[in-house]
DNA sequence: ATTAAGTATTATAATATATAATACAAATAT
DNA sequence: ATATTTGTATTATATATTATAATACTTAAT
């Protein structure tokens, strides 16, 4: 997949990948379970500074979306967390600010609606819906710092 | 409207008080041609100083989403303003990475869709549509600081 | 003249973002 | 065993963003 970054802009470089990374596994550019790049061969594809590839991981393995082994790198490794009325309270508010800013800038709901249902069967849906089985690398951090 | 800040959020407080009033919009709490709260007004309200409420506002002016009379302050006027094609392109990656993250957390396309259609649903079209006569207080910032 | 509106200024502080250079820990590959 | 590769931690530095405070200015309604 092919990252390009804005670097004038006023997304933070870690945000961009985060986001960039998620909307590939989305178009299925990233299969499941599949390698991401090391965050030192990303950071000099990028080039970019190690520690900012890290941060775009970290947030990802938070958010569930990735694991980290720290011998074989990242992996796209999506897992469902938290209740799932508190995701679907998220992304509602989220969405009534994109559908109330499409609103307000002229386009109407069969506009959106239809952006919606366009963007909707181009998102890869060979994800979740099952799978609980390789999700075992995500408690293996205790609390030891030297 | 009324107004909830988090401040130990993430989001800067000029953020959240931007998306909150286009939600606000969205939803119809606040009216075409109605007025907003004056920053002062808003500052004290909320507990936080008049620059970052201005910093909002100027960011809805930039959008076109509000006017900013020096002498009567605030009021929502949203205008189309831009290319068609760039806007849509716009919502296009950010609900692409909407949708992705739905689907990645395991919300499957018909119940994002139904998502999507609740939220729109949610909207009051009462806005642009045509409307193009009290655009004019736009152009009144010349280069003068001193 | 007073008041009220947005805005500008100046100073300060805390936090976020990004880089550089280096080192460490853990496991693989040779 | 040794070298290599992985993520991670550390330390230092620089810049930008965010937010506040206190004050003053411009403009126009009252």
């Amino acid at each position: 997949m092919i990252i390009s970054l804005d670097m004038t802009g006023e997304v933070p470089i870690y945000l961009q990948l985060r986001n960039q990374i998620i909307r590939g596994m989305g178009r299925g550019e990233i299969g499941i379970g599949e390698k991401l790049p090391t965050v030192r061969q990303l950071a000099q594809d990028a080039g970019i500074n190690t520690m900012t590839v890290n941060k775009a991981y970290q947030m990802l393995r938070r958010e569930g979306i990735i694991t980290i082994d720290r011998r074989h790198g990242a992996a796209a490794c999506p897992v469902v967390q938290g209740e799932i009325e508190t995701l679907l309270q998220d992304f509602g508010v989220r969405l009534e600010l994109l559908a109330a800013e499409a609103c307000l800038k002229g386009i109407c709901r069969e506009e959106f609606l239809a952006l919606c249902r366009k963007t909707a069967d181009a998102v890869h849906p060979e994800y979740p819906e099952e799978k609980t089985s390789e999700t075992e690398n995500q408690r293996k951090e205790g609390g030891k710092q030297k």
